[in-house]
DNA sequence: AAAGGATACGAAAACGGTTTCGTGTTAATA
DNA sequence: TATTAACACGAAACCGTTTTCGTATCCTTT
């Protein structure tokens, strides 16, 4: 019952005529007869014949394979970006391979070079959380040098010369605090990660700007770091306590949350005794208790436009040497007003 | 400045030896006298050479990937059994190309087409809703009588032959039935979906059996139907202002978060005058307010058994007509327990 | 009738590996 | 010294395509 899946040769066999012939005459060149052409084509939909795509991808030097290096997969953003990625890739006919990094420089650099070996055409990544730490990437130049093309997005860096998608944090930061100021707010906190990362940085650095802009002096009492992923409430409980604050911008979602529902618990009323805004508009956020606003960041359409950057740079000449050939993309972040504000 | 990748073929020039001899030189063979595989390993090393792995694939017809067909991947539970296959493929040297159904029946069928012709050497996959509404496989057959290995999850069907892992759904909602009741509740409802599927049902069919072995008897006013995605708290308003229940088990998270908001807002104390209860234990149970209860799936287990069933298929024989080569695993789901219940 | 040009097809190389088998050289054995 | 075995390597086939180039056959053309 097993059927074996017909190659050409078996066509051309079973046919009488050479392997050539068939293959050209199921791509309907007119330097086969008409004649012969629909004999071939008859037989090899009867027999269900599909080309054998790993002999096309040795013989193109092409796979129409994309890998896609993330930090997480089970992180409502990266998710998000991935859907985008897959869907637009899938639409120009290439698949998506995904690795994931775990937040770990070692596994990123394995994963890179197991799919850098031909499996795949170009890739899009998001550093992980080490990389960014050691500020080390060979790995990266290694596969841009040999020519395989490279998008990274989110988690960037400066130093690799590549394609890159990225949002604009520190504006979006800085228009959240603008948004609080405007309904009245005087003393907000930002909730922060302790960990060094390029995305919260940024962050902070908007809420500055814009609390400066606003006249409100900085102070630093009103920085809450916590680390990455912490399970108790308790970290943050002496902060609500000793600080008085009246409106929260937080770098993530569960932060936000986290935060809310202390507040909850303390007999403060949201959004009017303290508002709060989070980062990363993901499922928390619609469905907390009371909804948080957000900063939307379009995680979809960030994948969209780094599978599209990276499929024009694969099917493309381009100069490789060349600082120009290289873009950086802006995906505007938006504010998603819900209760937690008013 | 772009190396180009070094090949067998290269070395083999360099070195003044044949392709065969290099090839066996760099997997140790002892054909090759020490001194050359030396001069050719330290050659090798040097110049990085790494073996393509499309050349390899496509001798050994194996390519060492394997495809995931999911129906969405913004969906904690996928992305959760997503991460159990990832990790163990990883492990066992193989990589993982994602394709996402969305639901939909003709990109299920296209993206197994497009995988099924060398990309990949088995298929793990959940049926998107359309084709279990369809109910026609043949496409799965198709990919079953190439001898590629196939393992359903989550959403399987009976007409296909082949391995599952499934969650015990029914006996999962029994016990979640018998726990609320033995905490006392006695009018126990269900949130439901309203398109059939697979899993809610048997979940229903659990809910209903749980309340038969109590001694309550079942009453269809307690049970509400609600559309897949549904936006509007309003729908489930009405049930709320009509029915007495003291207790909910929701086939969900979100009918099962929305359900506490109004309840919530209804001025009802949860979990003192309503329980409840929800399936798929994901981010929003952990996170709401009041935490929600919630049948864990254990979804990463169920990846990691999946690609294990998997990947064991494609590395050994096995009788592909014999039924007995088929195993069904059921991977137990569990409650955990949070505030939303006493 | 000879030359030229289509026409229709096949042979073979190529992609980058693995593997089988054959063979020349050397060393061990009878 | 003749035979044989071990050793070290190369040639070639193979995986399934694509593509270039060569050529036999036939048809025009002058």
């Amino acid at each position: 019952m097993i059927r074996k899946k017909v190659t050409l040769k078996d066509i051309a066999r079973e046919l009488e005529v050479s392997v050539s012939t068939v293959s050209k005459a199921l791509k309907n060149s007119n330097e086969i007869s008409r004649d012969t052409r629909e004999k071939i084509q008859a037989f090899a939909r009867l027999y269900n014949y599909k080309p054998n795509n790993i002999a096309i991808s040795l013989k193109n030097k092409r796979t129409r394979n994309i890998g896609v290096i993330i930090p997480d997969i089970v992180h409502h953003f990266f998710t998000t970006v991935f859907r985008g990625i897959e869907k637009y890739a899938n639409e120009r006919g290439y698949n998506v391979i995904v690795c994931v990094s775990d937040e770990s420089f070692d596994k990123e650099v394995i994963n890179m070079e197991m799919l850098a070996n031909g499996s795949i055409d170009g890739f899009i990544m998001a550093l992980s959380a080490e990389t960014q730490d050691k500020n080390d990437f060979n790995h990266l130049r290694q596969v841009t040098e040999q020519g395989i093309p490279l998008v990274l997005f989110d988690r960037v860096t400066a130093e690799v010369v590549c394609d890159k998608v990225v949002i604009n944090d520190e504006q979006a930061a800085m228009e959240a605090v603008d948004f609080l100021v405007k309904s009245g707010k005087k003393r907000i906190a930002l909730f922060t990660t302790e960990s060094y990362l390029n995305v919260s940085e940024k962050r902070e650095r908007g809420y500055r700007l814009a609390l400066e802009q606003n006249g409100i002096p900085y102070d630093e009492n009103l920085v809450l770091r916590l680390p990455f992923q912490f399970e108790e409430e308790d970290l943050s409980l002496p902060f609500f306590e000793t600080r008085r604050f009246d409106a929260v911008l937080s770098v993530n979602e569960v932060f936000a949350i986290r935060g809310m529902r202390l507040a909850g618990k303390m007999g403060l009323r949201i959004p009017q005794d303290v508002s709060f805004i989070g980062f990363t508009d993901g499922i928390l956020s619609k469905y907390s208790m009371p909804t948080l606003t957000s900063v939307a960041q379009h995680g979809e359409q960030m994948g969209e436009v780094a599978a599209r950057m990276l499929i024009d740079k694969v099917e493309n000449e381009y100069d490789e040497t060349d600082p120009g050939s290289y873009r950086t993309e802006v995906i505007r972040a938006s504010l998603v007003q819900r209760e937690s504000t008013q």
